[in-house]
DNA sequence: TTGTCATGTCCATGATTTTCGATATGTTTG
DNA sequence: CAAACATATCGAAAATCATGGACATGACAA
């Protein structure tokens, strides 16, 4: 059994990154969000707030938690807001996650 | 715009087990006791229960939400019911994940 | 059969998260 | 500058989830 200091209480520092995605990943409407995006597009929280059942201060919340996450990159332009997807950090991320469960587990 | 149906409300079919998986990965506890399993390894309840800060009914309520999202596989023998990781599993969903992100994103 | 052990389930409490409306901030437009 | 707009943040209510103790079940051992 693998013990990362003496008990289950925490991450080791390695994993925190990736369990961050997965709980910012680990919510229904944040999953539906993600998949909106086309391919390279970037949207504005109105643009995701107009096709969402939610209120738009929900959708808000939603989106920083998937920026704060790495999930989703944000830039500012004008009264916008526009999000896009990190494309190379979720690659890097399953990646290795995929690598430790071919070679781990 | 990428929309299923009329709004952010659903996640396609396909999606679903997939999203089951995040939920269950979402949660620090959760990815802790994952992280516990050396290679091909099985584990017991109490096992698991002794390494963590957590009471055994509750270490037992989150091997049933790992199970159930197919993360983990059991098989009871005697008393003991004995877990381990769903290697093939893990290995298509993530693929699977990887492969999206790199022809979708 | 009786006792013990491993685990699961139920229930009530507490903690966390989600949610929306109101308000605040910063930007463009008239 | 004032109005209109896009978004973020705050705060309180609602919903959901995690938690542990008590009890139930099922297996083995005496």
């Amino acid at each position: 059994m693998k013990l990362y200091g003496k008990d289950t209480s925490s991450i080791p520092p390695e994993w925190q990154p990736l369990a961050r995605v997965f709980s910012a990943l680990g919510d229904e409407h944040r999953q539906r969000i993600l998949l909106l995006f086309d391919k390279g597009e970037r949207l504005n929280v109105s643009q995701i707030a107009s096709v969402s059942t939610l209120a738009r201060s929900t959708v808000s919340h939603h989106l920083k938690i998937l920026h704060e996450a790495n999930v989703l990159h944000s830039e500012k332009i004008g009264k916008e807001v526009w999000f896009w997807i990190n494309r190379s950090w979720l690659e890097e991320t399953f990646g290795n996650v995929l690598d430790y469960v071919q070679h781990n587990c």
